[in-house]
DNA sequence: AAGCGAAGTACTACA
DNA sequence: TACTTCGCTT
C-alpha cells in the first residue's frame, strides 16, 4: 500500500491511502480530529483500522507531532499491533509514537521522571502479584493478625480495588476500613505503601495511582502534560477503571481532543475494576461529543451475527447497536447436547479431524471455555488422537520460578534496597542460609533501618552470627559488589550469564536430575537471549515486568484452546464454544452472587464468544461433568435458550433425538427460576453453589430431564452399603444426625445441631 | 534444614 | 480431583 502524505488534489478532497478502504463512519472517525469523539464500535467492525488510520491522519496532516499524541491500550499486544499498523501507514522514514502504549507502561515512563515526588527513586522496582502477597504476609504477621483468618490474598485484592478506584489510604472511609480484619485495613494499606517506598518499589496499581496523585498535586506538571498531549486516543474504553478515567480526564482538559473507542456489549472485566459507566457517561463528561457508530461487521456470517445479536438483546443496560453485514450465506450456529464432558471433547475432536481433512488450517480453529479447568478434557483428548493444540493462559514466561530467581538476582544488583529479591534468592541455590539466618538479618535490618542486603553485610563482620553463616553471607555480599561493578561494563545478557554461573544457580540446575530441569536451563538461556536487545539493565527490568507477554508466535498450525476472556479481540474461521451449561456458563458464582449485573456480564461474555467466529460456530453442552472431582449433572445454559431459533440448528446425542432440552423447557414459564432465585427453604443450606443448584433442581425439572440427572447420580461413586435412610450417623463438623435422603454417595442429613446438610458419605460414620 | 503429610481451596486476568 | 501451602517431624 502507498504511504504517501496527502497530496493536494484539485477539485475534491483527497482521500489518503490510509483512509481509502474505510467505510463512511470509519472515515468520519478519522476526520473528526477536533473535540471529543465517542466511537461505539461493535464486534468485528474494524475499530483498529479506524483508530490506526486516525493516528496516521493526525501525523500525516501535521496536526500534531508524534510526541504530542497520547494513545492508550490495555494490552501490549494491542499496542504492538497499533504501532505496526501506524508504521505501515506512515512509511519507513516516520518516527514512532513515543506515547503509544498500555496505561501501565505510559505511567511507568512518566513516573521515572517524577518519582521523587512520591518518595521513590527513578530506578524504582515494579513488583508483581507474587511479591505483593509475600510482602503483605509479612505485614499481616507484623500486625499480629492470623493469616488464616485474614488471608493476604484478600488484602491484596482490597488494596488493588482501592487503587483501581483512585483511593489512597487517607481516602478510605470507615466502611472501607471495616472490610479487612475488623477495621485494620486502612492501617495495613498505609503500612504497605510505606514499606514499598522503603523498598524503592511500587506495584502495578501504584503506577497509575502515583501518577494521578502527582498530576493532582502539581499543577505545573499537569499543565505541562496537558499542553503536550494535543490528541488523546483510548482503545477498549469500556474496560477503563476509575483511576484510568480520572487520569485521562485530567490530561484531556486542555485540548479536549479525546477520542475513545469501545463497545459496552463487550465489557467483561467489571470484576477487575472496569466501570462500564465510563463509556455510558462519556457524552456528559465531554459536552459536544461527536458519537460515531461502527455497525458494519466484516467478520461473521449473518447467522452468527444474528445469534449473537439476539442473545445480547436480553441485556438491559446498553447502548443500542445494530450490527449488519453485506456477507450472505453460511451455516446456522450449531448447538449440540452431549452426555458428558469426555463426549464433548470427543465430538469436538472428530469435528476438527473433519475440518483437517477438508484442508482447514488448524490455526483457524479455536475452542473457547469459560474457565481454565475445562481445557484439560480437550488436552487429554487431543493428545490421544494426535491433534496439535496450544493452550493460551496459565503460566507466563516470567512467572516461572527459575526466571523469577534470575530476575531477583538482577534486581538486587540493580537496586540494593530490593529486600523482596534478597529474600527470594538468599538461599537459592542452597547455601545453608536458613530461616534462622534470615531472621537475624531481618532483625538487624529493623534495628538499623537498613535494607536487608546492607544489614547482611554488617552482620557478616559482626560476631552475632555463627561463623559459618557469617562467612557465607559475607561471600554472597562480596559477589553482589562484584556483579554490581561488572554491570557497569557487561551487557545485561552477559551479566545474567555471569551471575548464573558464579552464584551456583547453573550448577544447581545441572545437578538436578528431575524432568523439569532441562526446561529450566532452556528458559534461562531464552531469558538471556531476550536480554540481548537491551543495553541497560534498568530498561530490561522494566520491560520484563511491564511488557513481556507470552503470546509467542504460533509455531505451526495448532488448534487454540483458551478462555473466552483471552479470546477477546481475536477471530477464528471455526469456533467451538463448549460447556454452555448452567453453573459453568453462566458460572455458579454469577448465578449465586452479584445478581442481575453479573448475569448480564456473563451474557456479554457469551456475546464476545460467539462473535469471535467468522464462518462456523458450534456450541456444546454436556449433561454431566466432573468439577473438582465431583460428578455434576447440569442443564443447558440459559444463553442457549436465548439464541434466536432461526439462527441455530440443534442436535443432541441424548435419548429422544432433537430438541429434547428445548422442548422440555418451553413448557416452563421460567425454566431458571429454581436456579436463579434464592428459595427460602434452601437459604440456610451451605456448600458449593453448584451443589445447591443441583439439589433444588431435582424437584422442579421436568420428568425426562430428571431421569438424566438420576442416572448421573448413579454414575457417581457407589453408595456405601452400610448406610440407609433413617440411619444415625456422626460427622466431624456437624455432630450426629439422621439420614433423610441418599443419592449415590451423597447424603442429606438432618443434624441435631447443624440442621439439614448434604454431605458425602465418606465424611460420616455410623453413630454407635 | 528439608522433606513429607495433611488440609484447605478452587472462575475469568491485564499490567 | 489436583494443586498449593503450611506445619511438624526427623
Amino acid at each position: 500500500m502507498s504511504t504517501n502524505l496527502p497530496s493536494p488534489a484539485p477539485g475534491r478532497d483527497p482521500i489518503p491511502a490510509y483512509a481509502a478502504r474505510l467505510n463512511e463512519p470509519q472515515r468520519a472517525a478519522v476526520l473528526a480530529t477536533e473535540g471529543p469523539v465517542l466511537m461505539l464500535a461493535g464486534a468485528g467492525t474494524g475499530k483498529t483500522a479506524a483508530l490506526t488510520a486516525r493516528l496516521a491522519h493526525l501525523v500525516a496532516t501535521r496536526r500534531a507531532y508524534p510526541s504530542q499524541i497520547l494513545c492508550v491500550t490495555f494490552t501490549n499486544k494491542a499496542a504492538r499491533e497499533m504501532r505496526e499498523r501506524v508504521a505501515h501507514h506512515l512509511g519507513p522514514g516516520a518516527e514512532g509514537i513515543p506515547w503509544l502504549g498500555t496505561f501501565h507502561s505510559i505511567c511507568a515512563k512518566m513516573l521515572r521522571r517524577h518519582a521523587e515526588l512520591v518518595g521513590l527513586q527513578h530506578n524504582y522496582t515494579i513488583i508483581d502479584t507474587d511479591d505483593q502477597i509475600r510482602l503483605l504476609k509479612q505485614l499481616i504477621a507484623e500486625a499480629e493478625l492470623d493469616e488464616k483468618r485474614w488471608p493476604a490474598r484478600q488484602l491484596a485484592g482490597l488494596i488493588d480495588r482501592w487503587k483501581n478506584r483512585g483511593l489512597n489510604p487517607q481516602d478510605l472511609d470507615a466502611i472501607e476500613n471495616e472490610a479487612y480484619a475488623n477495621g485494620r485495613g486502612t492501617a495495613l494499606y498505609a503500612r504497605y505503601q510505606e514499606r514499598l517506598r522503603a523498598l524503592n518499589a511500587c506495584d502495578f496499581g501504584d503506577l497509575l495511582l502515583h501518577m494521578l496523585n502527582i498530576l493532582r498535586q502539581h499543577n505545573d506538571i499537569l499543565a505541562d502534560y496537558q499542553r503536550r498531549f494535543r490528541y488523546i486516543m483510548v482503545d477498549e474504553y469500556q474496560d477503563t477503571n476509575a483511576v484510568q478515567y480520572l487520569w485521562l480526564r485530567l490530561l484531556a482538559q486542555q485540548h479536549k481532543n479525546i477520542c475513545v473507542v469501545g463497545d459496552d456489549d463487550q465489557s467483561i472485566y467489571s470484576w477487575r475494576g472496569a466501570e462500564v459507566a465510563n463509556i455510558l457517561r462519556f457524552e456528559k463528561d465531554f459536552p459536544g461529543t461527536e458519537v460515531i457508530r461502527l455497525e458494519q461487521n466484516y467478520r461473521s456470517t449473518p447467522h452468527i451475527l444474528g445469534a449473537a445479536s439476539g442473545l445480547i438483546r436480553a441485556n438491559s443496560q446498553r447502548h443500542e447497536k445494530t450490527l449488519w453485514t453485506e456477507v450472505d450465506g453460511g451455516d446456522k450456529v450449531k448447538v449440540i447436547g452431549v452426555w458428558d464432558a469426555p463426549e464433548e471433547a470427543r465430538r469436538v475432536g472428530e469435528a476438527i479431524e473433519r475440518l483437517e481433512a477438508e484442508g482447514v488450517p488448524l490455526d483457524q480453529v479455536a475452542i473457547l471455555v469459560r474457565a481454565q479447568y475445562q481445557t484439560r478434557e480437550f488436552e487429554d483428548r487431543f493428545i490421544q488422537i494426535g491433534v496439535n493444540y496450544r493452550i493460551i493462559g496459565g503460566f507466563r514466561f516470567y512467572e516461572r520460578a527459575e526466571i523469577r530467581d534470575a530476575l531477583a538476582y538482577l534486581r538486587l544488583v540493580a537496586q540494593p534496597q530490593d529486600d523482596l529479591a534478597f529474600e527470594r534468592i538468599h538461599n537459592q541455590p542452597k547455601r545453608g542460609l536458613g530461616a534462622k539466618a534470615l531472621e537475624a538479618m531481618h532483625s538487624h535490618a529493623r534495628r538499623t533501618g537498613l535494607p536487608l542486603a546492607a544489614a547482611a553485610l554488617q552482620l557478616a563482620d559482626s560476631d552475632d552470627l555463627p561463623r559459618r553463616a557469617a562467612s557465607t553471607i559475607g561471600g554472597l555480599m562480596q559477589q553482589f559488589l562484584h556483579w554490581r561493578e561488572m554491570s557497569e561494563t557487561f551487557s545485561p545478557a552477559d551479566l545474567l550469564r555471569l551471575v548464573l554461573e558464579e552464584s551456583g544457580y547453573s550448577a544447581m540446575l545441572a545437578a538436578d536430575r528431575s524432568a523439569e530441569s532441562a526446561g529450566r536451563v532452556e528458559n534461562l538461556s531464552e531469558l538471556a537471549r531476550a536480554m540481548e536487545d537491551y543495553d541497560s539493565l534498568g530498561d530490561f527490568l522494566e520491560h520484563v515486568s511491564l511488557v513481556m507477554d507470552n503470546d509467542r508466535a504460533s509455531d505451526g498450525e495448532r488448534v487454540t484452546i483458551m478462555t473466552i476472556h483471552a479470546a477477546k479481540g481475536l477471530e477464528f474461521d471455526n469456533l467451538f464454544c463448549v460447556g454452555w451449561e448452567e453453573g459453568v456458563f453462566p458460572s455458579q458464582r454469577a448465578i449465586d452472587e452479584g445478581g442481575l449485573a453479573s448475569l448480564e456480564e456473563e451474557r456479554r461474555l457469551a456475546y464476545v464468544a460467539i462473535t469471535r467466529a467468522r464462518r462456523r460456530c458450534t456450541i456444546l453442552h454436556a449433561a454431566n461433568r466432573r468439577i473438582y472431582g465431583q460428578w455434576t449433572s447440569s442443564i443447558p445454559s440459559r444463553f442457549i435458550e436465548e439464541l434466536p431459533e432461526e439462527h441455530i440448528e440443534q442436535e443432541t446425542t441424548l435419548t429422544g433425538g432433537a430438541s429434547l432440552w428445548r422442548a422440555n423447557w418451553s413448557e416452563q414459564e421460567d425454566p431458571f427460576a429454581h436456579v436463579a432465585r434464592d428459595r427460602p427453604d434452601r437459604a440456610q443450606q451451605r456448600g458449593p453453589g453448584w451443589q445447591r443448584a443441583l439439589t433444588s433442581g431435582y424437584d422442579t425439572k421436568p420428568a425426562r430431564v430428571r431421569e438424566n440427572t438420576r442416572s448421573a447420580a448413579s454414575f457417581a461413586a457407589p453408595a456405601r452399603s452400610d448406610i440407609a435412610i433413617g440411619a444415625m450417623v456422626a460427622h466431624d463438623k456437624f455432630g450426629t444426625g439422621c439420614v433423610i435422603d441418599q443419592e449415590g454417595n451423597k447424603l442429606t442429613i438432618l443434624f441435631e445441631d447443624a440442621g439439614e446438610k448434604r454431605v458425602l458419605d465418606s465424611f460420616v460414620k455410623l453413630a454407635g
